[in-house]
DNA sequence: TAAATGTATACTAAATTTGTAAACAAAAGT
DNA sequence: ACTTTTGTTTACAAATTTAGTATACATTTA
């Protein structure tokens, strides 16, 4: 189980915005990270949509964290690139199941789901600020 | 994050067996499970080498659990077709470091050491007996 | 010994991932 | 005001992985 190497970066980025305190801007992300510049970027975007870093325009701009790393885990930065912790494709709102006639009393799907909440729980308690 | 189609597939298989309680045969764990033969077959295989199904050859074969539920986990499943619960590729033996000179005092490798090691963790603690 | 069943390997189309490119927009120093 | 630095957005393409199929083979039991 793997996560995918976005999302793998994107861990490496937000530890690089943590570790300096201040303001920080991709160019000096990339050289620490060592992500090339233009897909540190593309993850930015992502992570700034999702409130786990700021971005400052203009000269002299960059990225803070848009959370304390006590308040930030590993488990919404993954999320925020990779998408939920559903595990399988069959937990999706959208999914159209052929197989049984009512998707709540599906057994499958029960193991699924709580495999998914695990998951999703445990990643979500780890913080950032253990690492520090 | 997900897991592949075919672990999907193969927590179902599995689950389909223990079911049944004695032996199946590959067409009835098809029929059961919504996955076609086949493919059914080709996870089926993998699950034996693990030891987590045995297979039965000859007229009236089939497969039966290889060991009790109570034993059984869904990390295993997932493991075994997925492969390691190693969610960077960073953390392989024979991954080549350009970044750090010693992979051992990487504070990233820190974090996702330590992150594959509860996500193991919390995958094999769950069993298939508690969806029995 | 024949039929039913599993074993093993190789192949391929589709989907996803992993990036790159380029034109654009906003902020700040001069 | 203007220029430079920096982030924003969308589109594209090569590489890799996934998902599934095909085929020839081996084993067991009636």
């Amino acid at each position: 189980m793997k996560i995918t190497r976005e999302a793998d970066y994107a861990v490496r980025v937000v530890y690089t915005i943590m570790r300096r305190g201040g303001r920080i801007s991709a160019r000096e992300i990339s050289e620490q990270s060592g992500v090339t510049q233009r897909f540190a970027l593309k993850i930015l975007h992502k992570l700034t949509a999702a409130g786990i870093v700021c971005s400052h325009k203009g000269v002299n701009g960059g990225f803070t964290l848009g959370k304390p790393p006590e308040q930030l885990s590993i488990g919404e930065i993954i999320e925020c690139i990779d998408g939920s912790f559903e595990i399988s494709h069959c937990l999706s709102e959208d999914f159209d199941c052929t197989r049984v006639a009512d998707k709540q009393t599906c057994q499958f799907r029960k193991i699924f789901d709580q495999v998914s909440r695990d998951l999703h729980d445990q990643l979500y308690a780890i913080k950032m600020s253990q690492f520090q």
